[in-house]
DNA sequence: CACGACGTTTAGGCATACCTAAATATTAGG
DNA sequence: CCTAATATTTAGGTATGCCTAAACGTCGTG
């Protein structure tokens, strides 16, 4: 037989939460136990353990049906959105007070977030005057509010030829966000997707300077925007 | 038999380092088992186990000996100066930049002190302009460095009727921090003991405003001064 | 609608760090 | 200097979270 208990204050009990919101998506549809275990970098028969887990506790996190997937439970949800609001005022904080190079604000919020007090979170939150969104684009959910939808697309998939707003850029590979800092792309940054090349490429120009860059598939797919007009 | 193999970097190797660190004095004295298990708040049995893993690591983190304590090892004392390090530098920093009560900087500390990076340690020393004391009192040790040595004594061992400058207070206990901040006795306050009283009372004098303050003995205790002379 | 590919779960194990109970070593008192 | 009190260690066990191998379910396709 597998193991009883869960700790429900562990970094793994977060990570799990924060995969199955990140997922689900706004739908908050199901999540199958593949695709965490794909997310989460940890075998398929550890994500059933941790999931019977989960569900089993006193508060359940997941409501998890065999061969179904899971969801969050509205306590799960509780938790993700909060682990979610550590990250990104922690990044926050690290760019603005701390002055760290955007590509490096990710790894350390994703350390501290678990660790962090209420009242951590509250005073740096003041500090920073209450920001929506990071350093990344990315919105930072309320205390006692929900995701906001996304509205936006990938750049991949933007019409050619028509100006469009960065919105967000994604955070997980530091080495994509140097390249993006040094092409001067970024929130906010007006740029236009010239042409989609078939060796998988996509030209832009940023901003007023109007620079011509070629993006390979990978960097272009870590960029999110959305159309300028509104 | 027992366990094998140590993490070495996990809050646990942490806390054993700085227990053996500040148990062991200036001196560095050999540190018994009974003692780390007391101050640790763990079964004497479990010292053991965890200090012959600590010895038999790859590199070894302290110096030990059946049945006749352990001292850290050079690997060791790095180590545990670095998580003092991290404690006071985070203290300062909660008390300076986040605006924490002084009551409360200790809590935070002791969690987040294991998980900070070499690049927050450098940030906010620099945002703290290089603080050489936390708002305890206690020294910040060097990046390079060691301890420098106390050369002060507790309150209820100084001398009577002479006025001394309080030089740290514990950490230990928020609710003794709470009453020592309403009474005004900080880092730096010149107080005078009156009287040693036999039911454990001192009788101190605060500041210019001199007040008479009758402070419980383990209050007392809590609170390290020096000579006001040089 | 049966079968095979793939996803999921069960079973059994390992690692870290804790525990208690019992055995053994050290030290202090007479 | 021997014994009793105390400190320490050994042995065996628990809890959490990970692993692999093998069994089992689900579902698309012929």
């Amino acid at each position: 037989m597998a193991n009883r208990q869960l700790n429900p204050n562990s970094e793994s009990t977060d990570n799990y939460l924060k995969a199955i919101l990140a997922l689900g998506g706004p739908e908050e549809s199901r999540v199958t136990s593949n695709a965490l275990a794909r997310h989460l970098d940890v075998a398929p028969a550890s994500i059933t353990n941790m999931l019977q887990k989960l569900a089993a506790a006193s508060t359940p996190l997941v409501e998890y049906e065999r061969h179904h997937g899971v969801q969050l439970s509205p306590s799960g949800k509780k938790r993700a959105l909060e682990v979610v609001r550590h990250h990104r005022l922690i990044e926050t904080f690290l760019y603005e007070v701390l002055d760290y190079p955007i590509e490096e604000v990710h790894e350390e919020a994703e350390r501290l977030e678990h660790f962090i007090s209420e009242r951590f979170e509250q005073r740096i939150a003041a500090k920073l005057g209450y920001p929506k969104i990071d350093p990344h684009g990315h919105c930072i959910p309320a205390m006692s509010g929900r995701m906001p939808k996304q509205s936006s697309m990938l750049l991949t998939e933007a019409a050619l030829k028509t100006n469009v707003l960065v919105e967000s850029v994604s955070d997980r590979d530091a080495g994509t966000l140097k390249l993006l800092k040094a092409s001067g792309i970024g929130p906010g940054v007006q740029i236009r997707l010239q042409e989609r090349t078939p060796a998988s490429r996509c030209t832009v120009v940023v901003g007023r300077s109007s620079k011509m860059l070629e993006l390979p598939e990978n960097i272009a797919h870590s960029i999110r925007v959305r159309p300028l007009d509104k």
